[in-house]
RNA sequence: GGAGCGGUAGUUCAGCUGGUUAGAAUACGUGCCUGUCACGCACGGGGUCGCGGGUUCGAGUCCCGUCCGCUCCGCCA
């Protein structure tokens, strides 16, 4: 079990399986070093102890003996440092930098990872997507000797919602979501017309060819309860038993109150045969494409519909924010709630760098964000950033970071801007996943040679551990185990 | 914070609808065998059934709580 192979790491590393993970690691690293080497890169380590920052994930903290009360926090990335060494005129930055992120975990999630990360002054996103394509093509090819091929496939992030349900679409899986809103406004069945009525919501189809054969009543079930984690409230399905007759060849328990015109327009639109089975959903636009994209994944590799091999592709064209309706917006003396959230960090360019034009219509502004996906997991993201002051503080300000907030929290990064900034972008690659991906492997734990377990706790050394109470004096630090002091 | 699966010998696991002394494989110990190579044969030691409570004549099995591991949702700019 997983419990005893971490307890007795040193033991289970000696698994042949286990040497060949870290020494595959060894090689993806070696030859990433080389390829950033020949292209110019400069490898410059940045802080541990840093400051933390607001936004983002929680920050692991570490209490300052010589500053009583305050805290550094470990980086979640080296984010702000590889922007200041670009206005230090390191114009090719890289690292094989530890980041620390003190989330819940998963088998693609640990509280310290690995990235390579990445920074360029005066290139374009096109350039720095070549770059990075290049050096990634180079790995498969000399480590895996695997061609991804060239130029990697781009698709917008509205495509990929749209017709895969996820900003990380797995090509492998043939299958794909059919918006069909538009032909359902009008049935009597409440379930889809109300949705297709509302701007937020959408209605979508995934045809499984051949399902009648594959999916049995129970596995339908089991759909319907797997989806229902993602947020949908069912999930609606028509057996398509013979085309030709119509109605007559459906079989479900919604047809009857869809209308012949719908019907013939959903079996047109999704290309549907004697023999498939069509699933919906009906609900937000995020509920819908979460739970059918989900669903996709699973049937695809459940009914052997999803290929081996290899499949990367870019996400671009992403939205600069999201609107967040449950966030609660504490600092600040109005309690509202909701804001924007950025969807990939508060210091991406949007694509029209003109502050006044992100102020005005801030819900449909791109960024220059780009992500790169493989086999259905996000191995990298980047963008070009913002390089002027007026523009961060903008996008500050719609983020809900009030002018004292940015003062305290990110005065470094303004005053920096002010000095003269080269337009400048880059890009962080997880190596864990990608060594993960490369080896086979389920879970990044497979690639690290000491991890974590779930609640992020290390089995070996025991780790965290309690600390005397004199470190906690020298700390400042009270709990409530220690006394207060006299 | 939530959902699901799991926790039984050192290890990997079996143990159906509750029913006597909880089993297997492997590992370990002892003896035998000695051209074996995942050796074989015989015998043996080894288990608070994660922990706490409850139901019951009786709990590994049912119920509640709790801890731990894994997968997922939330979370991860």
């Amino acid at each position: 079990g997983e419990d005893t192979r971490l307890k007795f790491r040193y033991v289970d590393l000696r698994r042949p399986q286990m040497q060949k993970n870290l020494r595959l690691r060894h090689a993806v690293i070696k030859r990433i070093r080389d390829s950033m080497d020949a292209l110019g890169f400069v490898d410059v380590e940045t802080p541990i102890l840093t400051k933390a920052t607001p936004e983002g994930a929680r920050d692991y903290l570490v209490p300052s003996r010589t500053h009583p009360g305050q805290f550094f926090a470990l980086p979640q990335s080296p984010q702000l440092f590889k922007q200041l060494l670009m206005m230090g005129g390191l114009d090719r930055y890289y690292q094989i930098a530890r980041c620390f992120r003190d989330e819940d975990l998963r088998a693609d999630r640990q509280p310290e990872f690995t990235q390579l990360d990445v920074e360029t002054s005066f290139l374009t996103q096109k350039e720095i997507m070549a770059i990075v394509e290049k050096v990634l093509r180079e790995l498969f090819l000399e480590v895996m000797k695997v061609d991804l091929g060239a130029p990697l496939p781009q698709m917008s992030y509205a495509d990929a919602m749209l017709r895969y349900g996820s900003d990380k679409p797995d090509l492998r899986n043939p299958l794909t979501l059919v918006e069909v809103k538009d032909l359902v406004a009008d049935v009597d069945f409440k379930v889809f017309a109300n949705p297709a009525k509302d701007p937020k919501c959408r209605v979508a189809a995934l045809r499984v060819p051949g399902g009648r054969e594959k999916l049995s009543r129970g596995q339908i079930d089991a759909a319907t309860e797997f989806v229902k984690q993602y947020g949908a409230k069912g999930l609606a399905y028509i057996v398509v038993n013979e085309k030709a007759k119509g109605r007559d060849g459906l079989q479900s328990p919604i047809v009857k109150n869809i209308h012949d015109q719908a019907l013939a327009g959903i079996l047109e639109r999704t290309g549907a045969a004697d023999g498939d089975v069509i699933f919906f959903g009906a609900d937000t636009y995020k509920v819908v494409s979460d739970a059918l994209g989900a669903l996709r994944i699973k049937l695809g590799a459940d009914l052997g519909f999803t290929q081996g091999g290899w499949k990367a592709l870019w996400v671009v064209d992403w939205p600069m924010f999201e609107w967040d309706d449950k966030a609660e917006v504490s600092d600040g003396p109005q309690a509202s709630r909701g804001r924007w959230m950025a969807l990939h960090h508060p210091f991406t360019s949007p694509v029209d760098l003109d502050p006044a034009a992100l102020e005005n219509s801030p819900g449909t502004a791109l960024s220059q964000g780009y992500d790169i996906v493989l086999n259905g997991i996000e191995i990298g993201g980047g963008s070009v950033r913002i390089h002027r002051p007026e523009l961060q503080q903008t996008v500050f300000r719609l983020l809900g970071i009030d002018e004292e907030e940015q003062r305290r929290k990110f005065g470094f990064l303004l005053d920096a801007l002010k000095y003269g900034a080269p337009p400048h972008g880059g890009i962080a690659l997880g190596i864990d996943r990608m060594v993960m991906l490369m080896a086979g492997a389920s879970s990044i734990r497979e690639v690290i040679a000491f991890p974590k377990t779930q609640t992020a706790h290390d089995p070996l050394t025991d780790a965290p551990g309690a600390v005397s109470a004199a470190q906690l004096k020298e700390l400042s630090i009270r709990t409530a185990t220690t006394p207060r002091a006299p």
